[in-house]
This record gives C-alpha cells, structure tokens and sequence, in this order.
DNA sequence: CAATAATAATAGTATTACTATCAATAATCA
DNA sequence: TGATTATTGATAGTAATACTATTATTATTG
C-alpha cells in the first residue's frame, strides 16, 4: 500500500503550496482551522483574514504556505483524493472477484464517511462535505490546463483510472470506463448536495442511501452486453 | 407550447433582475457582452467594471440591472433552462413512442447545441459554453436555499422532472428517473469539460460524440428492469 | 551562545463590489 | 410643442478582498 504515498502523489501536492503545511504547528492549525471554516461559512466567502483571525494569526503567515484561498482548496482536494485512494486500497485487499471488487469501489465513492479516521490532523468528515460542495470549484477554472499541466490532478485520474481498469476486468470491451466511474463520483456529490439542497432534482429519501444504490445499479447495469 | 412562456417560468427569472435587460437596448448590450466576457475569461475573473468598459457604459448602470454578478448568472442560467425546456417541446412534438422520447430527450441534453437560433438576441452556442463551465457555481452556494425558496430554480426542476416523467412511462416501476436524469445533465456538462481539459476523466474521442452516445446507453440500460 | 528560521505586527497597494449623487439625454404624454 | 418622467452617464466614495513588503520578536538548531 505504500505505493500510494509514492512520490508521484506526493509531488502533486507540492504544487499546491508554498510550505508544506503539515510540517508546522501553523500549517497543521491552517488546515484544521480552514476545513471548519469553509464548512461554516462557504468557500466563495471564506478569507485568508477571517482563517487567521480564527486561529489568532494573521494573513501574512498564511501566505507563507499558500499562495492563495485557490491553492489551499486544491491542496484540500488533492488530499482527499490521496485519502480517497488509500482507502479503496485497503477496500479491495484481498478480494478477488472483480464484481465484488467493482462494488465494492463503488460504494465507497458514493456512501457518506461517517467514522472519523483517528491518528489524522484533518476532520475528514467535515473535508468530505467540502468536496461535495465545493471540490468541482477547483477545476472549473481558467487555470485548470495550467494546473493540470503542473500535475495537481493527478490523484484524481489516478483514482478514476483505477477504478475504471477493474470496470475492464468485467467487461473488456466496454468503451467508456473513465467515463462511467467520473459520472458516478461527481454524480454521487451533486445528489448528496440536491438531497439537501434541491430535492426536486434525486429521489434520495431520509434514512436510506438511496444515492448509493442507484449508482450500484446504474454501473453494473451500463457496464454489463 | 405557450404554456412554457407562462407566468411561473417568467417569475422565475424577475427574481434574478432588478429590472428586466430584454426591455431596453442597454439591457440587451449586457446580455449579449456579458455571454461573451464570460467565456472569454471565465466567471470569477469577470467583473461588471470589465463589462461596463467592453460596452462602453459605467458599473453603476449595469447595477440598474443586476444586483450582482451572481445574479446576472442566475439570470442566465434560468434563461437557458427555460430555452432547453422550450427545444425539448418541439423535440417531443407529435412524438409517441416513450421510447423514443426518451432518447429524443436524452440526446437534446447531452449533445452539443452546433446550429444557432436566429431571431435571438442571446448567443446560444456561446451561452452554453458558459453552462458547462459556470452553471454549477449558480447553485453551489451558501445562497442557494433562499434563492431555491424564491422559486430561482424551478425551470431547472421542472426540466428534469419533465423528462424523469418519460422515463416512468417506459419503467413505471424505477425509483430514481429525477436522479436519473440530472446526473445525465451534470454528467454531460461534466465531460464536455473534462474532454476539453481534463481528458483522462473521460473516453470522448475527438470528431464523434461518444457523451452522447454512452448516456443513452445507460440511461435505458439502467430503465431496464 | 550565535546564527538561523518562523512568526507576528504593521502598513500599504490595487482591485472588487458595491452605493450615492447629480447632470445629461431620451422617451412619452398632455 | 413643451413639460414630465424615466434612463443613462459621469463622478465620487466606501468597505472588503487579495495580496506584498518590512521589520521586530520569538523559537529552534548547531
């Protein structure tokens, strides 16, 4: 599983900031302090003053580990992608078919997190929330073929093209894994959004996972002759 | 199809403008220039200063207008809803068979709008360039219960359900045709950018469309009991 | 103990997202 | 036609944002 911390991962986060934040008391309070922020008040109005009034800093400090709030939502993001990865890692060892495999990728990428992870510095429930909502904020942007150039992406293709290689396994010859597993994982998050925010939009109905089990059967059906 | 330029849809969009731009010449300047600033340089660098310069008026005129940048994307975005609404009448009209409504309705929101509608004043190819970008940013904000509330999305949601309706034709039996149906919008969206940007997300091959092609695909797939 | 690195404190700039005021012009209606 | 009213333009101004720069203070390490 060590691969997954390989340093081709590593390097994509490099890119998002300018002091690795995690190696400091600062950084770590940044981080912490950002994850509770935007899930309070929303990135669009989330600042670098109001992060450093609330960790009793001020923005200057900030900047010296991102360049700005774009960068630090990157560096989230990525992160969550590493997580994500590492997690599907340990879902699939030592299961060999690849449905169960298939199903079980899939359930992770579109059920809620609802334990913590104990041992991290990040709130990755509250990081979760912050990926439905605001995650596709990072590439909708002018500078996304810059970004991508610079390699700031690449968890995330790496986790769709892992998943997408064991929707191959299936059915060899099915023409549009990548696809497939992208519509799930950004499908999965506008349904959680419109279940809270929109209901008109999904069918989600309280107390069922009702978005976990439409994307179970629309994979395994779309994937199947 | 008068019923879809009805009262709703038109309250729909008064809550969007302060005063209505389709009714005077610097109005239409704004509509049309802010289309083309938008997908020149992208929504969060846009700004009504830039726009006021590019078509030679000042800020505070285009405030007569729109009370704020989100609102004029608001504006814009419920404008091409209704339009899709309104093609996807004429795409069913005097069409039976719910199977191919369906695929009608399906491929009218997943494939690339080439032709323009003469007649308007607003570019619609260029408008839903801007769509596939933006659109999202239009409701992923803290904003959006209050703004749901003031009925700002309901051509979005009568859109979906509309076409979530052909789908319980066909299987009256299938539980999620809304969550059907909007991850089919969305997921459309998402890869006309991804094939652009971000091309290991996707299989779109350049010069056939195979969006279109695997949304169809799955969406009867995933009707099909 | 000295050197170095990290942070805090303060200040400052350009831009953004507005609001307010008033003059100039255009439309309309009596 | 002339008076009234609505619309736009011109100008100014404010608070907040997104930074950059400088210097003092504190903590770390060699």
């Amino acid at each position: 599983m060590n691969n997954i911390l390989s340093k081709v991962v590593f390097d994509v986060k490099e890119s998002t900031y300018v002091k690795d934040p995690q190696t400091s008391e600062l950084g770590n309070r940044i981080l912490e302090s950002s994850i509770d922020l935007i899930n309070e008040i929303g990135f669009d109005s989330f600042t670098f003053r109001k992060l450093a009034q609330s960790i009793k800093s001020v923005e200057a400090s900030i900047y010296r580990y991102f360049e700005s709030k774009h960068k630090l939502l990157l560096y989230l993001t990525t992160w969550y992608w590493s997580f994500t990865e590492y997690r599907l890692e340990f879902t699939l060892a030592n299961v060999e078919a690849p449905d169960d495999r298939l199903k079980r990728a899939i359930h992770l990428l579109t059920s809620e997190i609802e334990e913590g992870f104990s041992g991290l510095n990040i709130d990755v429930i509250k990081l979760s929330s912050i990926v439905i909502i605001e995650s596709s904020k990072a590439y909708l942007t002018k500078d996304v073929d810059q970004e991508n150039e610079a390699g700031i992406f690449l968890g995330y293709k790496h986790l769709v093209e892992r998943v997408g290689e064991i929707v191959l396994e299936i059915n060899p010859e099915f023409k549009y894994p990548n696809m497939l597993i992208s519509t799930v994982i950004e499908g999965a998050h506008n349904q959680r959004f419109f279940a809270e925010h929109l209901p008109r939009l999904t069918n989600q109905v309280k107390g069922e996972d009702a978005i976990c089990e439409f994307y179970q059967k629309m994979v395994f059906k779309t994937i199947t002759k």
